[in-house]
RNA sequence: GGCGUGGUAGCCAAGUGGUAAGGCCGAGCUCUGCAAAAGCUCUAUCGCGGGUUCGAUUCCCGCCCACGCCUCCA
């Protein structure tokens, strides 16, 4: 069992994380919003909170782990619009997508993923009590608004007082698409009243037909699979202010305790040292990087190797220099693994059951330290290249500790995530035209006769052709240049 | 304007009050018939100016620059 230690925004300080009861860590991750592909900006956050369960994980603890879906909002709505579409059918698609990009990712799977549409009840239940408590108030056209003066604590989190940002400072620019009938601009929708816009989707409630507001599925699943372990909550760090700062307001009043006790965010990426946002249109999907020839596990390594609490600008040179990188841990790893007998496969499989929970770390004690201390991968990542160094080619093969050295390094790679079976060590192999494997082998059989001339003129004929030559010991590989 | 983050080698990026991990690229070497692949080796005094200190890249103050948030946003 070992400490890990977070980041906290509540607290603006490094928090080693106590599970509030037991050992188990109740981990709440505010999901994708299913209108359109998730970008790889969306993805670093997930794949952040991802690094998060699989270190907690290793550290020894049981993480119970909750992402909701956003499947009915504006932007959903919009879109099942355009395309004319039941709003379903287009939340479905884009849910599977998610979901295979996931795995794509080599992300663990939440034991829960609710939907909001699934849990309209409990949101309506939750405005309830706060209307009863006078936390709410109902407007003309049934909407039920949270009133932000009624909760002192507003701005916690995201020290809103410190800001001065006060109800009355918002108004140069209002937002029209949300513009309802409020008292004041900080206040924020639980129920929408239901407009022509929303076409069929509404729900009934005590104040009319309409929709939940954004903020407020949060709240309400948190508190239904969370509610004995709510612990740690993340995001992005675009929502400390104002989804999570409204999720706590919301929570806070309507049961009289607090939310979650650790608050984690994840700085955003930069692409090619530019924002990056829907609006703009400038953002990857994991799509575009597959197209471009580098395998999820490239991305994941390029999006995951800095640390999270810092802005990375995501290039194409990253990528390269990821999939460089993955190939020495790839070596190493298929290295430490003959040397002692393990395979890859029943190995991972043993780490993710628990089978190696002792915390005996060898040369990778620095590795560990750095990751569990607030999921500092970079740092891992260079404790990790450090060892590789030291132990030398095949290294670990000679080494006396050869078997806790394989598992250590492999406890590691588990928790960062990296497939590193899918590691393609060579460049990503297209289909090799019959004519290129002639030449290949023609200029093999030269090679064999020491015939060096026509083995050399084979090789540039080939290489002119854009392939390029790999001799192995008995044979040889080809890959494009 | 308010709040916040960051400026470390060609690029990316950790870290520490006592003279700076790692990755990529590049160069040299080993291996190889020659190459490629692989392996080994090499490459920084930490934005600028003050201050505190025996000593600061690391603490404090000021400045410059970049970026993010301020109710679409992971």
């Amino acid at each position: 069992m070992s400490e890990v230690i977070l980041h906290n925004t509540l607290s603006r300080s490094s928090e080693p994380i106590a599970p509030s009861k037991g050992n188990r860590i109740g981990m709440y991750c505010c999901g994708p919003t299913v209108y359109a592909q998730a970008h790889i900006g969306n993805f670093r956050t997930f794949l952040s909170q991802d690094v998060m369960r699989r270190t907690l994980q290793i550290a020894g603890y049981n993480v119970f782990h909750v992402r909701n879906l956003t499947d009915v909002d504006d932007k959903t709505i919009k879109r099942s619009r355009e395309e004319g579409k039941p709003l379903s059918e287009v939340t479905e698609h884009w849910t599977e997508v998610f979901h295979r990009d996931c795995q794509r990712f080599n992300m663990l799977a939440p034991q829960v993923e609710p939907k909001a549409t699934e849990h309209i009840q409990e949101q309506i239940e939750m405005i309830a009590s706060l209307l009863k408590k006078g936390n709410a108030y109902q407007t003309e056209d049934g909407s039920v608004y949270f009133k932000v003066t009624s909760f002192d604590e507003y701005g916690r989190l995201s020290r809103l007082k410190e800001r001065e940002l006060t109800t009355t400072e918002a108004d140069e620019s209002p937002n029209d698409a949300d513009e309802y009938d409020r008292e004041s601009l900080a206040d924020f929708a639980m129920w929408k009243s239901r407009k022509p816009d929303d076409g069929d989707v509404y729900w009934e409630s005590p104040w009319g037909e309409g929709r939940p507001g954004w903020h407020l599925e949060c709240s309400a699943m948190a508190m239904k699979y969370l509610g004995n372990h709510l612990d740690i909550h993340s995001g992005g760090e675009d929502l400390i202010f104002p989804h999570h700062e409204n999720e706590i307001a919301q929570s806070e009043c309507s049961c009289g305790t607090r939310f979650f006790r650790y608050w984690i965010h994840c700085a955003h990426l930069l692409v090619e040292g530019g924002k990056m946002s829907k609006s703009l249109n400038n953002f990857y999907t994991i799509d575009d990087i597959a197209e471009k020839g580098f395998a999820p596990v490239v991305l994941r390594y390029a999006l995951t190797s800095g640390a999270y609490r810092q802005t990375i600008n995501f290039t194409m040179d990253s990528l390269h220099a990821a999939q460089s990188a993955l190939g020495r841990l790839r070596r190493f790893s298929e290295d430490s693994l003959s040397a002692v007998g393990l395979k890859w496969g029943a190995l991972m499989k043993a780490i993710q059951k628990g089978k190696h929970a002792d915390d005996s770390w060898g040369p990778f004690q620095k590795a560990w330290d750095a990751l569990r201390t607030d999921l500092n991968t970079a740092g891992a990542l260079g404790g990790i290249f450090s060892v590789i160094k030291e132990q030398g080619s095949g290294g670990s093969r000679n080494s006396q500790n050869a078997t806790e050295i394989a598992i250590a390094f492999h406890k590691l790679i588990f928790a960062l995530g990296y497939d590193l079976s899918e590691v393609v060590v060579e460049k990503p192999k297209t289909e090799t035209p019959e004519e290129i494997k002639e030449l290949a082998q023609a200029r093999w059989e030269a090679k064999q006769s020491k015939d060096w001339a026509a083995a050399d003129d084979l090789r540039d004929q080939i290489q002119s052709k854009g392939w390029k030559i790999l001799d192995r010991q008995d044979g040889f590989d080809l890959e494009t240049l």
